[in-house]
Parts: C-alpha cells; sequence; structure tokens
DNA sequence: GATGAATGAGCATTCATTCAT
DNA sequence: CATGAATGAATGCTCATTCAT
C-alpha cells in the first residue's frame, strides 16, 4: 500500500533558474541562494498572503538586500510564481510516484479503488508534509502572469493527460463512474481541501492526516460504480 | 423535492446598519446607500480581490465620495466584514428553508438522504444564485475583524448548532457514518466548493449547477451507512 | 491683602455671541449653548492642541451635532479664537481687580512691592484657577485669526495701558527699576509661566500655588530699585 | 566673563542616525542627508508648526523624494523627535561648555553670581544663536514620542543632575537661595524664555541678546541670599 | 435651530522598482 | 553579485465645511 513519503523539502529543478534570468551558468551557489529565499518568501505569503507581502519583508527573512532579490527574481510576480509552478511541480511528481506504485493493466474493482484512494494518499500526504506549500499552491493559482502561464498551462496539461491515461483503462471497463474529469476532480481533492483549509487556518484541530482513510474512503464511494 | 429559489437579491436586515453606527434611527435612506455600496464594494472585491480593490474603485462604482464611505463604514476592513457576514447570514438562511422543509422525525433512510442532498442543494444553488458573493464568503472569512469577529462566531456557532440538531437523529439510529462535523462538512461541501472555485475563474466551463444532483448523490454515498 | 478668588467659572458676556452671528436676540438658551460649547473645546484643545482638535471630537463632547457646531460658531478657528479672546479677559479682569484692591496714590515702597506682586498674585490664581485656559491663552495667541485679532489688539492695547497707568507714578518715583515695559512683563510672568507649564504637563509635582510667595518676592527683589 | 559663542550650525553627532536606523554603517553621505533634512524641516516647523507642516513640504524645501525623507527617518514625528533631542544636546552642551570656564570651587557671593548669570547668559545666547531651534526645542517637548522619550528622559537627567552638582555647594554655603530646583530653574529661564516668544513671534522688537544683562541681573537679585 | 449625510482636497505613509557604487 | 539610497505613483484615511431636510 502505498505509504507516507516522509522528508519533503523546498528543492527545485534548475529550470527555475533559467527562466528568470538567463544567465548561462546558474553556479550551485545562486541557485542556493534562490531557494533559501522561495523557502522564506513562502513563509511570508502564507501568513500575510502574497498582495500582503512586501518585498521589504522577504528581505528582511532572507538576511539579504532588495538588490538582490531583484537580482535573481526581476520582480515580485516572479517570485510568487515560481514558488507556484515549482509547487505544482513538486506535488505532480508525487503524485506520479504513488500512481507509479500501482498497476493499472490489472482491471479490478480492488486496483480501482487503490488507484482514487492514491489521489487522495497524494493530497493529504503533500498537504500535511507541505502545509504552508500547499495552502500557497492550492489558492494562488493567479500569481502566475506572463511567460511563465503557458508553461504552467503546459505543465497542467501533461499532468492531467497522465492521470487521465492512468484511469482510462477503469472508466471504460466500467469500474468507476462516467464523470467529467473535473467533477471527478472535484469530488476527489475537494473535501481534503476543504478540511485542510479550515486546519492551515487553525479552525480545525484534529490534523489532516488523521482523516486520511476517511476521506479516501469517502473519495471511492462516491465514485465507485455500483 | 427541494427546488431553485429564484431571484435572490444581495439584500440585507437592519442590524447591518446597526452594527456600524449606532445612530438611533438608521433611516431607509441610508439603510438604501449602504446596501449599494455593499452590492458595488463586491462587484470590485470579486474582480480583484479585497487587497486589490482601491477605496477609489469603490467611490467611483458606487458613485460617491470617498468621505461619504467612510461616513458609512469607517474603513475599507468594515465594508469587507459586513459583506462577509451578510452574505454568510443569507446563505445561512437558506440552508435553514432547506431543512425546513424536511421532516426529520422519520428516521428513514430516504429522509437521511434527503438531509443530505438539501445541503448540497443549498450550497449549490446559492452558489449558482450569487456567485460573486458566493465566491467571497467562502474565501474571505479572514475579512472579518475586530468587533465583527465575535459576532460572527456567534452566528456561526448557532448556525452548525442548527444543522448538529437536524442531523442527530439520523446518526444516532445509524443512518448516516459516525464521523466528526468538521469532516462531514468537508465532505458535503468540499466538492461544491472546488468546483465552483474552477468554474468562477472560468476554468471549467460547464456551470455547476448542471452538477447539482451528482454532487448531490455523491455526498450521500460518502456518507450513507451501509 | 489680596486673597485667592475662589470659584471662576466660564463665563462669557454677551459679545462674544454678538462677534460670531449678528443674531439679533442671542436667546439665553443660545447663549448657554455656546459657553458649553467652548467649555467642552477647551477640553479638547488642551488635551490634544487646537490642531489636534477635530470638530468631531468637539461634536462628541458637546453631545451635539456638526450643524448646530457650525450653525453657533461658524468656524472652528472662530471657536479657537473666542476662546482665547474671553481667556483674555477674564484674566484682564482678575489682574484689575486685584490692582484696584491697592492704592497707588501712596507712593511708598510697600506699595509698589504689593502692586508688583499683585501681578504675579493673579498670574498663579488666574493659572491655578483656570489651568487649562490659562494654558490655552499662554500659547494660543496665534488662534485668533481674522476680524476677532483686531479686537484684540485694541483689548490689550487697554489692557497695556491700564498696568503702565497704575505703575507709571512709581516708575517716575524710582521705586521700580526703569525697564522696557516688555522686560518688566517678562520678568514678571516668565517664571510663573514657565513653571507652570511644566506642572501642567505633569513634569512638576508641587502646584504653581504653593510657590505663589515665592514667586511674588522674586519678582519683586528683580524689579525693585535698590 | 563668559563670551558669546559665535557661528553655531545644526550639526548632529553620529548617535541620530543610529537611533533610527541601526545600519551598520552609517555613511558619511547619509548623515550628510539627514542633517540636510532636519535642517529644512527646522525651518518649516518654525513657519508652520509640526502639526502645520507637511512632509511634501519637507520634501520641497530638502529637494528630495518622499520616499527619501521615509528611508531615512521612518515617519514625521521622527523627524520632529530628532531634531528636539538634537536641540537639547546642543544646548546642553553649551551651557555645560559656560559652567566649565568657570570655578566652583571658590565659594563666594561673585563666583555664585557669576554661575546664576551664566545659566541666563547660555540660555540668551543659545537663543539668540539659534532662535529657530530654541523657539522649536522649548516648545516642542512633545514632539518626542516612543523610544526616543526614554532616552530623552535619560539625557535629561543627567543634565539637571550636572547643573544640580555644579551649584550644591554655593547652596550649601547659603551664597543661593534654597529653593526647589524646579524654581530655580523657572526664575532663571522664565522671563528670557517668556520674552523670546515673544520676540521670535514679531511682537517685541528689541533683540532678547539686548537684554542679556537685564535678565542676567534680574536672576541674580532673585535667588541670592540677602 | 437641529441634524447628519455628502463632499473632496489634503495628508501621512507604503512599496515595487531602479541604479550608482 | 551585493548593497541600500532614491524615486514617486498610489493608497487608505481625515476633516473642515456645506446644505437639504
Amino acid at each position: 500500500m502505498i505509504g507516507l513519503d516522509k522528508g519533503f523539502v523546498l528543492k527545485m529543478n534548475e529550470d527555475v533558474a533559467l527562466e528568470v534570468s538567463l544567465s548561462p551558468k546558474p553556479s550551485s551557489r545562486s541557485l542556493q541562494k534562490k531557494q533559501q529565499i522561495l523557502q522564506q518568501a513562502l513563509l511570508c505569503f502564507s501568513e500575510h498572503g502574497v498582495q500582503g507581502t512586501t518585498i521589504d519583508m522577504i528581505r528582511e527573512a532572507t538576511q539579504t538586500s532588495v538588490g538582490s532579490l531583484y537580482h535573481h527574481f526581476g520582480n515580485k510576480d516572479a517570485i510568487a510564481g515560481a514558488l507556484f509552478i515549482e509547487g505544482m511541480r513538486d506535488f505532480a511528481e508525487l503524485l506520479k510516484q504513488y500512481l507509479a506504485g500501482l498497476d493499472n493493466t490489472v482491471l479490478t474493482k480492488t486496483q480501482a479503488c487503490a488507484g482514487v484512494k492514491a489521489l487522495v494518499y497524494a493530497n493529504v500526504d503533500w498537504i500535511s508534509n507541505q502545509p504552508d506549500w500547499a495552502n500557497y499552491v492550492f489558492h494562488h493559482r493567479a500569481a502566475v502572469k506572463g511567460p511563465g502561464k503557458l508553461r504552467l498551462e503546459g505543465d497542467h496539461g501533461h499532468f492531467y493527460q497522465h492521470i487521465n491515461d492512468w484511469f482510462a483503462p477503469f472508466l471504460e471497463k466500467g469500474l468507476i463512474q462516467e464523470l467529467p474529469l473535473e467533477v471527478l476532480a472535484s469530488v476527489v481533492t475537494g473535501p481534503v481541501h476543504t478540511y485542510a483549509r479550515h486546519w492551515l487556518a487553525g479552525r480545525y484541530k484534529v490534523s489532516l492526516v488523521e482523516h486520511r482513510e476517511v476521506f479516501a474512503e469517502a473519495a471511492w464511494q462516491s465514485l465507485k460504480c455500483r
């Protein structure tokens, strides 16, 4: 069964650097600093929202200078955007990993259930391990502007395609209800995200992960064919 | 069966006026202006977010003066807060109305199902009829600050109590799964809100109301005891 | 010897009313309200300064409406001005009264001393009895603008003339040092006012009146001829 | 005899910079700008009062940008406060210098007189050389708010202590009247300040310095034991 | 006379961004 | 690459004053 991946870190591929400044050799020093900036920016965004976070807050948190921030990212939106894109990618990776651990060639009810639950697990686990990042990613899609937007849409398309491809056989075989993909997605992620939001805001006391199985089962009951 | 209430309007009880200024007689003129301001502010908030909306935008939309805005509400936060509180109340009223149309003394599976579905219907219908207000209310609880916060918490407590009381018999009889109220709430509203958010953002094309029954059925399947 | 006049009240002659609005019959009702307004305005001015006091503060303190305030005084400056002029007059009256109790036809050292001390007593006593008003009057001459200014200068001239006339014989006889009137005034009132300012600001704990005789004696020692 | 120090300039120690931003190296460039800002702010405050001076006036006078003003001082109050504190310090320095030029180990009437007169001279001279700053300092203690306030009180305490220590021997020996320090201070500075205020406001024509000796003698006559 | 809604110029302050060193 | 001073448009809010009811 799919386990709980421990110890995520906010780590990103070199592409991030490439996207922002086209400097030929993003030295590892530079990359390290960028990550630190993103890490701290995330904390600020979580606490005050993107609009409520000022460049100065990030500067203070990262112990650098305004100039340095701009040298690395160009402007505030680029920071917010990079954070979103990397988060999306990080989450997508986990989800793919969870699905990869399953076999979608054996078309049984059990496998279908495992697939649906894997979606829920991936959400619950990623959110639980990266609560701030998760909160940010699931509520700041608008943060991505300019050139990054197209790229995000591409990424997102591939991601959806991947999930779609994985489940297609089960839908065809009639093991999962034939609903629009968007409805499926909402039924699977909606309860988790809604609970997570209240939990992260401190309004719910019991941590999300404690309801991991409940949400998984609920999703499966909603989507299975009977 | 519970029908779709047509023609909601952003209309609020006199209490709104009372909360802001304790003037003895909030003339209907004054009340009317306050409502108009809230109406327009909502549009601005929907389009640009609360932080992204400037007082000047609201001023222009309402065709009044800055002074008048401040005369009636004191500050920007108070506008945002009043909008949230009134929205909450409006939604709660609809939900109560839907539940009131059902009989929770006959403890059958059918009635339990109707109860759960009523919750979904209320969400779907209110969101469909007040999309902007809904979007605002479901994502700006933080807008309520200061004295209004306590009041909101009180209101909210009563609201939850009411729902709780309605469903208690069914839970006792074992017709609905005995889950924490917060989980129940997330399972019922999560899919609807998640779908609604994407739909309102223009990312989903099919309107929420078209999936009304699907979401209702999904909720019931998740929560019923088997 | 000159005693301490008890129980001053902020009371003004009908002229105040006349100066502001030229209404034919300033009914006693109206006059009463004006006095109440001035009384409260004084408290506000004392606490926040004239510039720091808003019309709304005065409105709240007087439990009336903005409109009423403007009906009675025309504008904020007029309130500040009236307060200054009345204060000046009230103080001048006390001073004249104190001098009137003495005999300036007997040109002895004793009488000269009594005259000088009367000036100090008048200052100490008036300030002690009307601390707020005193603080206001001695530091807000600039508050008087427009038409009231000329009138004030006239009043002030008469006042100075009166004092001048009273002391002239003693100066001629060589019982008091022949210094410019302005220097005399500064030596007599300076210490009292300086002490009073610090006392009123809470920086000095011992009340002004306890040093009444000390200041009087100091003034006399400074000014007497030897 | 104590002479008249010519050519004061508004110059302040590095501490000013330190108090506002704790940046490691307040470059001399930065310090220079701060001084220029204070210099111009003083002129504005003198002409319109602190409340009557707008940030925009200071900006125009200093030929910089609003942002720069805030970069250096944080807010308007900080400008007003720094000006007061520096003024206090500048005056205190002069006074100490004047006292340092005298010998308080020879306990004669002559020396006591010289001491008292030094206090008056310091006041007259500083006010005459820095009329605007003096006027500001002697009437805007309230300008100091927040953290600077404590520091001011400390400074002030040391200052008073210093004066107290200098005069203590003379008081003990019975050469100067044993009055509370506050009364002594009022008698010495009161006449000078009162005269200065009227002079600076343009109501008195003869300059303060012309009465230097008169005020000094008056103070001595008031305070000497006989 | 009283009331309080309306007005809008004015103000302190913030903040993303640029750029010289 | 780093630094932090400089910039100025933008923003939330205040407040004296007017005026219709």
